[in-house]
DNA sequence: GTGAAAGCGCTAACAT
DNA sequence: ATGTTAGCGCTTTCAC
C-alpha cells in the first residue's frame, strides 16, 4: 500500500476496485475493453484514491517524448517569446519540454547536456547561445539527439534564423523612402552572423539606393546594453555631419540612444528619425518606436518541425530555415527637416 | 545491448568492464570499495560507451529530489529574476527544478498539477499567481506536497511576500521629503493584498506627514500595462491642482506615464518628480527614473528554505515570510519649483 | 572487494 | 472482457 513517497500506486487501485492492475490500465488510457461495471469502481478508485500515475515508471516502461531546450538568461522578452512559441509548438505535438535557462555559470552546459541525456529527450533545442564546447556537442551526437539551433548557430547545423539582413535592409529603407540620406546605424561589431548580416543589410540599403556608405555614421559597439547606445548616439550627435535618422541594431540600443537624446533635448521624429529593431522595448519607449518585429510563433513551430524531422533522417543534410520580419511602423520615421 | 532508446545501459558499461553491474554503481556514486584496477576498467568502458545513467529508471529505485515551479507568463522582467532566484536556491540545495511558466490557457492548471504529481515532486512553488482552483490544491494537498507562494498568495497558507507597504512608504516619503505634498498614485484597485498595501503605504506616508489624502490624487486602474499609466497622467495633467510628483506602482506604469508627458513636453524632473516601483524597466526608460527594487534572490531563497523546512514540518502552522525592498535613486524625485 | 538477485511502478504481449 | 507475467534500467541488501 502506497509507494515509496507515500503516493497511492496502479495496484492499490486495482486492489480497492477489486480488479487487476491491466484493467485499471485500460481504464486510464482508454484503451482496450473494460466492461462498463468495472471501469465505475476503477473511476471512482482513482478518485478516492488520488491516484496519479507515476511519471518515471512509465517513462522507464515506455519512453518519454520529451524535447530540452536551453535558453540564454536575457532580460530580453524576445526569449521569453521564443520560449513561449517553443513549448506551445511541442505541446501540440504531443512532446514536453525541459527548458533549462543557462546564466553563464561554471560547469553548467555540462550539467544541462547530462541531464538531458540522462532523461533520454528526444531532441535539444538551443536558442540564442550560438556554440556549445564540442566534447558537449560530440555526447549529444553520440547520444543520436538532434539539435536545433534557434537565431545564433554555427555553420553546417540544423538551424532557424532570422533573416537579419531582410529585416535590416527594409527598415533602413523605409528610412530613405521617408526621405533619409544620412542614416547612421548603431549596432555590434561581433563576428557572429547575426551581427554581420544586419550590418551588411544596412550597407546594402544605402548603396543600393545610390547612397555612399560612411563609416562615421557606423557606430559598432560592444554590447546591446542601452548605456552602449547612449555612448553611440553621444558620439554621433556631437559631430558632423548628424545623421537625420539612426538605425539601431536592437531595441535596447535605441533605447539607449534615446536616453542620450533626452537630457540633450533633441524632439523625437521632428529632430531625428529612429528604427529600433527585435520589437520588444520599442513599444514602451517615449515616444514608442518604429521596430523591426520577428515571428516567434513561426521561429518556434519551424524549430520543432525541423527537429522532430531530422529525428526520422539523422542522415540528411543540415538544413536552414529562414524566418522573415515585419516592420512595424509607431510613426517615429519621419521625412526629415532639412 | 543498448537500451531501447539506443543508449548504452550499465550491463553493457558492466559486460565491456567485465565486472558486475554493482561495481559499475559503485564506481559511478563513489561509494564501497573497488579495486583501482576494475574502477580504471569501468572508467574506461564509460567512456568509450558514451554511458549517462538513466534518470527514470534511478528516480524510479530511489525517489527524486525535484521541486516544481509555476510562474505567471508576463513581460516584467521580474518573474525572470525570480524564476532565477528559485532555480539557484534550488540547485544549491540539491534539488532540480521543473519549470512551468502559465500562459492562461485553458486546462492548462490542471495539467501543470497532474505533472508534478506524476512526477512525485517533493513541492511546489507559485509565483505571482495567487490562486489556483480549489480542487487542484486538494489534490497537492491529498499527494502530501508542500506549496510556497511568492508574491501573492492566499490567506492562511506558507507565502514569501513582498513588504509592499514598507516599499511604497519609503518611497512616497523619499518624495515628501524632497519638498513635494501633491504626490499623485497611479496604480491598482484589485482586492488584492498587494495593490491594497501599496495604496494603502502611499497613504500613511501621506497622513503620516500631515498631508490629507486627495481622491483626485488617486487614479485606480485596471492593469499595469503602459497604457493605462498614459491614460492616468493625462486625467492628473489635465486636472487642476497638478501633482508636483508621480508614484507609479509598477514600472511600467510610470512607463505608460512618461508616454503622455514627452508629447505634453513635460520635463522631468523639472517640471515633474517620478517614482515607480519594482526597478525593472526604470532603469531604461529617458530619463531613467527612481524606483522601489525587489530582493529577488532573496524572495528565491526563503521561499526554497520554507518549502524544505515545510516538507519536514507538514502539520506545523502556515508562515508568512517578508521581503524587504530598496530604494534606487535615479535622480527624478527633487525638489518641486513652486 | 565483488556479485547475484530482488524490486521500484508501470505496460503490453499473451493467455484465458 | 479480464488476468498473468515478464521486463524497462537502476540500486541495494546480502552473501561470498
Amino acid at each position: 500500500m502506497k509507494d515509496a513517497s507515500g503516493n497511492p500506486k496502479m495496484a492499490d487501485v486495482a486492489r480497492l476496485a477489486g480488479v487487476s492492475q491491466t484493467t485499471v490500465g485500460r481504464v486510464i488510457h482508454k484503451n482496450g475493453y473494460v466492461s462498463a461495471e468495472n471501469r465505475q469502481r476503477v473511476e471512482e478508485a482513482v478518485r478516492k484514491l488520488g491516484y496519479v500515475p507515476n511519471t518515471m515508471a512509465q517513462g522507464l516502461k515506455n519512453g518519454v517524448q520529451l524535447i530540452g531546450h536551453i535558453l540564454q538568461f536575457s532580460p530580453n522578452m524576445l526569449f521569453a517569446q521564443i520560449s513561449r512559441a517553443v513549448d506551445e509548438a511541442c505541446t501540440q505535438k504531443g512532446y514536453q519540454v525541459l527548458n533549462f535557462t543557462k546564466y553563464g555559470l561554471p560547469g553548467e552546459d555540462e550539467r544541462i547536456v547530462t541531464e538531458f541525456i540522462g532523461r533520454r529527450v528526444s531532441g535539444v533545442i538551443i536558442t540564442s547561445i550560438g556554440r556549445l564546447e564540442a566534447p558537449l556537442l560530440k555526447k549529444l551526437e553520440r547520444a543520436r539527439i538532434p539539435v536545433v539551433w534557434i537565431e545564433r548557430a554555427p555553420e553546417h547545423c540544423d538551424r532557424v534564423l532570422l533573416d537579419d539582413h531582410a529585416g535590416t535592409y527594409s527598415a533602413v529603407e523605409s528610412m530613405i523612402k521617408a526621405g533619409h540620406r544620412k542614416i547612421a546605424y548603431i549596432g555590434l561589431d561581433s563576428g557572429q552572423s547575426v551581427e554581420k548580416l544586419r550590418l551588411q543589410g544596412y550597407r546594402d540599403a544605402l548603396r543600393d539606393n545610390g547612397i555612399a556608405p560612411d563609416r562615421q555614421m557606423e557606430k559598432l559597439m560592444e554590447s546591446y546594453q542601452p548605456p552602449s547606445g547612449c555612448r553611440a548616439m553621444a558620439d554621433l550627435w556631437e559631430k558632423c555631419p548628424r545623421p537625420t535618422g539612426v538605425f539601431g541594431a536592437a531595441d535596447t540600443l535605441i533605447c539607449g540612444a534615446m536616453q542620450y537624446l533626452y537630457q540633450a533635448e533633441v524632439k523625437i521624429p521632428t529632430e531625428l528619425s529612429l528604427m529600433g529593431y527585435d520589437n520588444t522595448v520599442s513599444e514602451i519607449l517615449s515616444p514608442p518606436v518604429n521596430s523591426v518585429g520577428i515571428h516567434a510563433a513561426e521561429m518556434g513551430r519551424k524549430a520543432v518541425e525541423l527537429l522532430l524531422r531530422r529525428r526520422e533522417a539523422p542522415e540528411g543534410e543540415p538544413e536552414t530555415l529562414w524566418v522573415g520580419t515585419e516592420l512595424v511602423d509607431r510613426g517615429t520615421v519621419v521625412k526629415p527637416i532639412k
